[in-house]
DNA sequence: GGATGTGAAGGGGTTCACAGCA
DNA sequence: TGCTGTGAACCCCTTCACATCC
């Protein structure tokens, strides 16, 4: 098939397929076959099959996938070549966590500025970045070319921030904000929600009827 | 319809609806129909009504959905009606950061139990609750009465962790691992991973063809 | 009149099964 | 022979449009 147009469920899949491959480089495993993928990614042959086939045919019949190849293309479609700019808005726990998760790094995410609104957290270094004022938001994006903005600032003023990063040229933001961010065409919006992601849990520890 | 069998994709939106309600419910309003919500939740408004629809019926013709008793309602359905007690394993920066998000207990979790394997965070106490030894993780499991478990830990002890709290009959996992659990039939599992949404991000931001 | 509840239509994604190629 | 790549079948979810009921 000619690369043209890639199922959004596709692309959710890539980094759990680019994740399994480097694991089967550290192994050493030169080649694997779509089966192998499949287990240990959790889905079946075909689904990995057709969803490399959509990036282009990166197979060879009768052996399998090439992996460092393979890792090399994901890599690329997925815009991984070099580490993409990240800056994390809100510097409470949660956002302090992120800022030192030694797996950004490994997974090409390079933490390029931190912000935080708390006079007393501003101007702290932690891990070789200095918290810089909220105020300036729209200076520090552009100075730092900030790519994706993690944004873990309570719920109220994650809309506001969300606007301000949009306005600063930000077109990749993930919300840990309970709240649904309203956005412009062309940007694109990730949310995590741990609270809700509990209660899919919950609704499943329900003795019920069962799914459809 | 006759309740019967929910899609799970309707049930991924439960916990969005709920949220909006609780907003709505904070705005004094005692009423709201299916436009409203759908703009809350960022959806429209058939969505909505064909979700609600897999429920029961719960609205009035002509008027919308009466919004407390819908509340209480997706809580029943969502097993919200009591907190649902929840574990913590691997007391990391994550970890922490995730006990003492106010966010659990608004939306129906209780954090019981707090678990690692540091022998210097065991037995220190964080927002009144213990850090114990993983030694003891079934145990705890057990005495706490644990039913949902959140896996914070390093990646290669996860699947290990899992296989323990499924031994001491924890059915609903939460796994910020970057690896993929394996756990039988019955066990619901849900992944987050924050690293592959961000490459998800940075997939978009590449200059591209254009999606399916 | 007005909004819900729902069959039916439409659109995607997954799975199947096999043609194609090393 | 063996595994990829892919059209086609299948299945599920979303959206439409309207009958239904307050």
């Amino acid at each position: 098939m000619t690369p043209g147009k890639i199922p959004p469920t596709t692309v959710q899949r890539l980094p759990l397929y680019l994740r399994c491959l480097v694991q089967a480089s550290a192994m050493h495993m030169p080649v694997v076959n779509s089966v192998q993928i499949a287990e240990m990614a959790g889905t079946n042959a075909a689904q990995v099959r057709k969803d490399f086939s959509y990036l282009g045919e990166f197979g060879t019949r009768g052996i399998g996938y090439e992996v460092d190849s393979l890792i090399t293309h994901l890599s690329k479609e997925l815009g991984l070549t070099e580490h993409r700019r990240v800056a994390i808005i809100g510097f409470g726990r949660l956002g302090s966590a992120l800022q030192s998760y030694p797996g950004f790094d490994e997974r090409g995410m390079k933490v390029v500025a931190v912000i935080d609104a708390d006079p007393a957290k501003i101007g702290t270094v932690s891990d070789g970045i200095t918290v810089e004022s909220a105020d300036d938001l729209e200076e520090i994006v552009k100075r730092e070319r900030v790519e994706i903005a993690i944004v873990t600032v309570p719920g109220k003023y994650a809309q506001g921030v969300a606007d301000r990063l949009v306005a600063s040229g930000v077109r990749a933001i993930m919300n840990f904000a309970p709240v649904q961010l309203v956005v412009p065409e062309g940007v694109e919006v990730r949310q995590a929600d741990v609270a809700g992601e509990l209660q899919v849990l919950s609704f499943h520890l329900n003795p019920r009827r069962t799914l459809a």
